[in-house]
DNA sequence: AGCACGCCGACT
DNA sequence: GTCGGCGTGCTC
């Protein structure tokens, strides 16, 4: 038989199957050793055939098959299949995918590798004799695993270095054994039952009893959806069946971990990047095996080798983190959709602010709209206030607060409430804007605001390419007094501090949650302080309830409205209600004080009254007009190399190409326009970007990759991004 | 990615 | 004369 064999080498000259004989039935997934241009790597067989172009003189046979049961599973090679095609990715990178590095290394054995010298002393003696005295960590290794017998061999790799081991299991001085074990422990499971009120019941009742489909779940802050969720995945487990559930990274705290292994126990597994390698490695093993049937992780958990799939649950759906951005990228739902349909079950999108995309195809009946409008015990939205910036200025207050958020903040806390602050730093530093009237710069073409770049003192736009000069006063009223970039979170304790001096302050963002368990800690230390304060990025949005937080003030809300970006106003709209939501999440009613240099924006509108529908609405309008997403598909590609000049010619070259696919497809294109990317170099890598939007139309997609083949050239790396989310 | 093959410069 | 630089090309 001839196996089909894609080699674990990471290049696009070896990203094609290669053929090999073996005399006995080996399973496709199957993960092989084979000889490979002068050497033995690694690889996967992806399928079976009698016959072959390849002159039988050239074909070798397979070394070794490496496991038992072949690591990826019948489903997931069909999801291999689809995404290469569908993203034309390499099939290796989609397999590094499936089988998480943890397991690739198989460092569960690994981790519990155990050395003990050679039995045999007289050959240790001899290596010693041979060893110069100089070589301290050689002896040394030696020296301690005469005292102590055995070690294992990360403990002994820190004490004398990894090489060092290394070298001496080479020359057979030390020998190694290894054992598995499971590191992995979860809390025994719970036997709480928290009645459903009536519409999440059928909300539950809805998706388990019709048959699969994808469902959108839109349900308000605190209306309970993680229930919902709950309940669904414990109707697949009472079928016989597994589920996934997704988070965002971010959300995936312990909390959210403890909650649903008290429901679920033993049964769930838990991936995400936090993990150790050998704790990956062990999650990945119950899954595999069927130990753990319920899977909750970030995005890439999608790829878990679950079997017999009973749901698929993406929580947060609108959350920017579910489109890879790098490597294989991919966008989780269409993975997920997938998924789901090939195991005939249900994938549930849910999010208090759908993305308009979503929403969109939900309008249009590709996906079944279900709605949970009010909190549990039918509690309030909090209220929302919207402060006039400018205003507070032209008044004479030049503090980054306003002054009703000062006196809020005062009766809160003499209340003995908490407060949260939040304080948007994403992404950009440098962005311009009027003190005076709130005038921001905008590109004359795309409507998207400018970015200020410093190196060259020039405003540019990100869609169009457009620069404009940097101006040296306000266009609209005169006034010199323009602002540069934004507070962070810093500052903004810092002040709080001054004028609350005897109230703890705690500050959550990327620099304060960088260690291990520092996420939940201040997390901890914020809820069993009250009164206090906490302030954060966009960390503190997601799913903590805090009963006794009465107030969340929203400092600079306008910031992710610049984003050089055409959802800048839906990112808005989500980042704000999201904040919002963690008021009043108890008894007492909750109040958001809203700062913004545009209280006239529509979004804000809208926020204020918690009307998504009518957001929707108009946002959809606006994109069908423009022919943004969802009534077009942005595509961007991507021309990288380390020499610029290559990188331009062949960025030119496909910009040609591309401009011939427009003449011959006029009514198929909306824009196309090539640049430089506004990240013209990201580690010593020049790139270029050719930005186009196009009808759905999968036949000018393939076209797209086929002129992308014809303009390869040396040195230059070029990506196709389907799913645009991100212009840099 | 690696590794071999191959064609030009400076070395015992 | 040879050792070795890394450009080019191939791996079933």
């Amino acid at each position: 038989m001839i196996y089909q064999v894609v080699v674990d080498v990471a290049n696009n000259n070896v990203d094609r199957l290669f053929d090999y004989e073996y005399d006995l039935d080996i399973p496709i997934g199957s993960h092989v050793l084979v000889p490979f241009g002068g050497r033995t790597v690694e690889g996967y067989i992806l399928s079976e055939t009698t016959k072959t172009d390849i002159d039988q003189s050239k074909i070798k046979k397979i070394s070794r098959v490496l496991e038992d049961t072949p690591p990826i599973k019948e489903d997931l090679l069909k999801l291999l299949h689809f995404m290469c095609e569908y993203y034309h990715l390499r099939y290796i990178d989609v397999i590094r995918l499936l089988i998480p590095q943890a397991v690739r290394q198989d460092v569960g054995h690994m981790m519990e590798v155990t050395c003990t010298l050679n039995d045999d002393m007289s050959v240790v003696d001899e290596f010693v004799s041979k060893t110069r005295g100089s070589a301290k960590n050689i002896l040394g290794a030696i020296q301690y695993l005469r005292e102590f017998g055995a070690s294992t061999k990360s403990d002994l790799s820190k004490k004398f270095s990894l090489a060092t081991v290394n070298k001496l299991i080479k020359d057979k001085i030390i020998v190694t054994h290894s054992k598995v074990r499971y590191r992995v422990k979860y809390g025994a499971q719970e036997k709480d039952s928290i009645k459903l009120n009536d519409v999440q019941q059928s909300i539950v009742d809805e998706v388990t009893n019709s048959a699969p489909g994808v469902y959108l779940l839109h349900g308000v802050t605190g209306s309970g959806k993680t229930e919902v969720y709950m309940n669904i995945i414990k109707h697949a487990l009472s079928t016989g069946k597994s589920a996934i559930m997704l988070v965002p990274e971010i959300s995936l705290t312990p909390q959210v971990v403890r909650n649903f292994s008290k429901k679920f126990g033993e049964d769930i597994a838990v991936l995400h990047s936090g993990l150790s390698l050998g704790e990956k490695y062990d999650e990945w093993m119950r899954i595999y095996s069927g130990k753990a049937r319920v899977v909750i992780g970030a995005r890439s958990a999608i790829f878990a080798p679950v079997d017999n799939l009973g749901a698929i649950i993406i929580d947060e759906e609108h959350d920017g983190s579910y489109f890879s951005e790098s490597n294989p990228r991919y966008y989780t739902h269409e993975v997920a959709r997938f998924r789901a349909k090939e195991s005939g079950c249900s994938l549930v999108l849910g999010s208090a602010t759908p993305s308009i995309d979503s929403y969109h195809l939900a309008k249009i009946g590709q996906y079944k709209l279900l709605t949970m409008p009010e909190r549990i015990n039918k509690l309030p939205m909090p209220s929302i206030e919207i402060v006039d910036m400018a205003a507070e200025h032209r008044q004479g207050n030049d503090s980054i607060f306003s002054r009703i958020f000062l006196s809020e903040l005062e009766g809160c806390i003499a209340d003995g409430h908490q407060a949260m602050v939040y304080i948007n730093r994403r992404g950009f530093a440098s962005f311009l804007m009027c003190r005076e009237c709130g005038y921001i710069p905008k590109c004359e073409d795309c409507d998207v605001s400018l970015v200020y770049h410093k190196e060259d003192n020039m405003l540019k736009c990100h869609y169009c390419g457009k620069r404009y000069r940097m101006l040296t006063g306000c266009p609209e009223c005169g006034s010199h007094e323009i602002k540069l970039g934004g507070v962070g979170t810093e500052r903004v304790c810092k002040e709080l501090a001054e004028h609350f001096p005897n109230v703890p302050i705690y500050r959550m963002d990327n620099d304060t949650t960088r260690t291990k368990n520092a996420h939940a800690k201040i997390l901890a230390d914020f809820g069993s302080h009250s009164p206090s304060i906490l302030v954060g990025t966009q960390m503190i949005s997601k799913g903590h309830d805090f009963p006794n937080v009465t107030l969340v003030g929203i400092l600079d809300a306008d910031l992710s409205l610049f984003f050089n970006d055409f959802r800048a106003t839906e990112k808005t709209y989500q980042l704000v209600t999201q904040v919002s939501g963690r008021a009043g999440r108890a008894k007492e009613s909750g109040k958001v004080v809203l700062q913004t240099y545009f209280p006239k924006n529509y979004v804000y509108r809208y926020v204020a009254n918690y009307d998504y529908e009518a957001f929707f609405d108009k946002e959809d309008n606006l994109r069908r007009i423009t022919h943004f997403p969802p009534y077009s598909r942005l595509i961007r590609i991507l021309v990288t190399s380390k020499d610029d000049t290559q990188a331009k010619d062949v960025a030119h070259d496909m910009f040609l190409k591309l401009k011939d696919l427009r003449r011959e497809n006029p009514e198929e294109f909306y824009f196309l326009e090539a640049m430089r990317s506004p990240v013209a170099r990201i580690k010593s890598v020049c790139r270029y970007q050719i930005v186009l939007r196009i009808s759905d139309s999968l036949d000018i997609i393939n076209k797209i990759y086929d002129i992308e083949k014809e303009c390869r050239a040396r040195d230059v790396v070029t990506f196709i991004e389907l799913n645009a989310q991100n212009l840099k």
